[in-house]
DNA sequence: CGTTCATAAGTAGCTGCCCTACATATAGCG
DNA sequence: CGCTATATGTAGGGCAGCTACTTATGAACG
């Protein structure tokens, strides 16, 4: 998969991992792996400053934690997140629909 | 829908919207538009360079042609642009099944 | 005849997301 | 001691798509 197709998707895959447990970035990361089935391997330049503008936004808080000698910056969901998240489902629905339509229907086989 | 949603995936719009049809660049945009029931609304300053760049590419090919004292560039696909156009397909429903797979999958409900 | 709108194509410049590459630190293994 | 895995982060760049503007013709309106 082309890297740059994530563009504007980032934060709804995010979110969604997110959603019902914390996780600190690394294993965000890697959730994503086992989770995409090997498709997504986003680099850390990609997932840590995402995380921090989720939580400029508001959609995300941390917490610090140290296990095992190793310092963990752990997200979870706020409300306004929660919100987002659903935000981002509905509005990744409506794009599928919309691409799905022009790829598949908008063409020679457009009978109006 | 928020518009920088579409990145990388305007080409296989374009791409589409010309399968087994030739338009100019203004038709496109309406055709684009028509084809999504108005959510996608592309301005000239988007659409024109990515044609340029589609043709610089070799996908499509252009033909002036006068009609009603107005200059049209018509635009048809080559056969590199029909290849192009399945294999956009193609990443497109491997895009979707990934992004689908985390968003429904991914979180909470991931029972492995 | 002048203004405005629809049609048609295009360029210049900016923004911002994501990537590449690098820096830092600890634990465990050999 | 070096290497790997774990863990977080920054700096800089590329480029796609957007905004805003320019140019040009024909038709309609007054």
């Amino acid at each position: 998969m082309k890297p740059d197709a994530l563009r504007g998707h980032l934060d709804a895959l995010l979110l969604a991992t997110l959603d019902g447990r914390q996780l600190h970035g690394y294993a965000i990361i890697e959730a994503l792996q086992q989770g995409s089935g090997g498709a997504l391997d986003l680099p850390t330049g990609t997932v840590y400053p995402a995380l921090r503008r989720l939580e400029r936004a508001g959609h995300v808080t941390s917490d610090w934690s140290t296990v095992g000698g190793r310092k963990r910056r752990t997200y979870r969901l706020t409300q306004a997140g929660q919100r987002a998240l659903q935000a981002e489902r509905s509005a990744w629905r409506e794009f599928t629909t919309v691409i799905d339509g022009v790829l598949g229907g908008g063409g020679k086989w457009a009978q109006t």
